[in-house]
DNA sequence: GATTACAATGAAAACCATTACATTTCAATG
DNA sequence: CATTGAAATGTAATGGTTTTCATTGTAATC
């Protein structure tokens, strides 16, 4: 590997000083049109770069964004990466990410490993931290994450998904998550749907006991039946919606229509679906709460809630952008979700009645 | 934002000079038990990290490598990344990631954005570069392209998925990405099948070329008939196969077997098919040449190639490693490709031809 | 013509950790 | 007891850039 160019040799071979080569690529003071001139083509020619190292030590700034997420292959997350990672380009940032869950680790690891992520972030030197989906948005955080996070929002700009936690001085963004849910009830209520289960989501996360409660709250305003054995948790990917149905379809607890935690779920419940000879929406209809980019692909085309997630990254990349710049900007999320309604769903009817499954309608 | 403590506070705090602080955190020369605890006991109590641009200023590593992927919401780019992330820590580096190329953009703005990224590599003056599926695997590199590469690989250590490129001091690895496309096509023969379309990928990339080329021979192999209209490149996604499905559909050449380029591919075929009333294996035997994750739970359970891509984003992460440490490794991939039988391929019969969709057998 | 203002540039300090080199201390060896 | 070697620690140089402060030169103003 050559040894890089520095501003020193820049300096001697265009006959000035390192002050005026750094005030050429940094236009921070005026410079004689002939010596830029001068300047550039030796910088040119040596394909020159500043080392960022030296940069970073006097300017206290690395130009990086850290991002903790949970799971890039999640394609909820890598979306909204994406999404930052344009915003933040755009602003001459770059992004580091780091993941901190695998869909094989349990809670106790990945707390740890958001924990050494904080740390990495700091070995970084990063300008801000966008932490999305980790511990922070558990109903319960441990007292350890508490502190690290204090710790690390004391030293650097954080934004955090989740709801505000005591004492800890980041920015929280909290979106509305109920309402999506509330629709999808009211739709499925409004075919005739009684008894709707729900799939997916773990307990504990904030997301998914937001969309429980929301389901129960429909469920009671239209006075439908609750039962706790329609709500079938497990996580957000594939192998779990088709587990968390099995379960649910051998319970043999009649249900006639599904609420899936996402897009991966609901691939999952039509996959356990169609192992139980059951249809889609003839037998069961099927609206999954947050669509991810292939619901229009699904066989039959999946009825879903659109949450705007790519206009949500970019709302919290500028956040976080905000927050770096000193700026007390207040962040609201106003595009409330979109029900998309397309072939999963289906008004109930006597004869579509599974056998077995009846409604008693005794609720 | 706090000031960060710096290593001559923990020194003064703890009665020592620097260099002493800094022999105790890396351990770089004895320091007497007694010593050792103080300093220890002031670094924790200020929570002191290193700042990070001292470090590298002086060492010239930043303990970072930098990813170079196209697309990471694409499932074979994200859990290539996951294995590279976890192996990349365990070596106690961590990764930047660069995005070239979202679903809508251009080839003349991938080219741009991957040229940007080799400079924001150095930038970042990671300690080694992974190019993965970017303009290398292109049949045709422009020579703005090859500069870039020649100038990024002389000042840090690259390794590049695709073709060597001459004059360009890198690792190249490349994969046999033949043999799967030859199995799949050999296993739908063996079903009856001799009109086999090709769906998916895109012209003049290395990994799709070699796909056609590889299908090609196998179908003459077999003495196969061989019909270009029966080859429907699009891209590499769900909505490309799609696209590309009922292109061929409209087309009216006959056909009852299919290879898509991978899952996301195939999924969109699906959705094509259930439109044209198509249904799957029945009337159109289905594989996949490269399994993502969720060909299991596909209706019906899609037929599909294991690349083993997770092994070999190991394989590429511990060669760029090993460059990195100066060894001169052989790389070679020894694991082939392992076609995955499920439910998407039945053997072809009269009765199970589509009407209009005849074999002449005249090939 | 003297004064002022500013453009253009350079010298040197600062940023923070690491490390080569120097020094001191102390135990072991003969 | 003198000598040797190693352990323990300190001093100061080093890395590459930015930036403050100082200096020179030049044009504008009265």
């Amino acid at each position: 590997m050559d040894h890089p160019v520095t501003i020193l040799q820049i300096a001697e071979e265009s006959g000035v000083s390192t002050a005026t080569v750094s005030r050429v690529i940094n236009g921070t003071a005026p410079v004689s049109q002939a010596t830029r001139d001068r300047v550039n083509a030796v910088i040119e020619r040596h394909a020159y770069t500043p080392n960022a190292f030296a940069r970073g030590l006097i300017s206290r700034r690395s130009m990086t964004i850290g991002i903790i997420m949970p799971d890039i292959s999640n394609p909820y997350f890598s979306a909204m990466f994406q999404e930052i990672e344009a915003a933040a380009q755009a602003a001459h940032y770059s992004v580091f990410l780091c993941n901190t869950s695998f869909r094989a680790s349990t809670a106790r690891e990945t707390e740890l490993r958001e924990l050494d992520s904080f740390q990495m972030m700091l070995d970084k030197n990063v300008d801000g931290v966008l932490v999305a989906g980790g511990q922070a948005d558990l109903l319960c955080v441990s007292e350890a994450y508490r502190a690290a996070l204090r710790r690390l929002s004391s030293l650097v700009p954080v934004v955090v998904l989740g709801s505000p936690i005591d004492g800890v001085d980041c920015l929280f963004i909290q979106r509305e998550r109920g309402e999506g849910v509330s629709a999808a009830v009211r739709c499925l209520a409004s075919l005739g749907h009684r008894r709707i289960a729900f799939l997916g989501g773990e307990a504990g996360v904030g997301i998914t006991e937001a969309r429980l409660t929301a389901y129960k709250a429909a469920l009671a305003g239209l006075g439908l039946p609750q039962d706790d054995d329609l709500i079938a948790l497990s996580d957000y990917y594939t192998p779990d919606g088709c587990r968390a149905m099995s379960g649910l379809l051998s319970q043999k607890t009649p249900f006639t229509a599904l609420l899936a935690m996402n897009d991966n779920v609901a691939f999952g419940a039509y996959r356990a679906l169609a192992d139980a000879g059951l249809r889609v929406p003839d037998d069961v209809s099927v609206i999954s709460c947050d669509q991810f980019f292939s619901a229009d692909y699904f066989v039959p085309r999946l009825t879903s809630v659109d949450q705007h997630n790519e206009r949500f990254g970019r709302l919290i990349i500028n956040a976080l952008l905000g927050v770096m710049n000193g700026e007390q900007a207040e962040v609201s999320f106003t595009y409330g979700p979109e029900l998309v309604v397309r072939e999963s769903c289906a008004p109930i009817t006597e004869e579509k009645q599974r056998p077995g499954f009846v409604d008693s309608g005794e609720f």
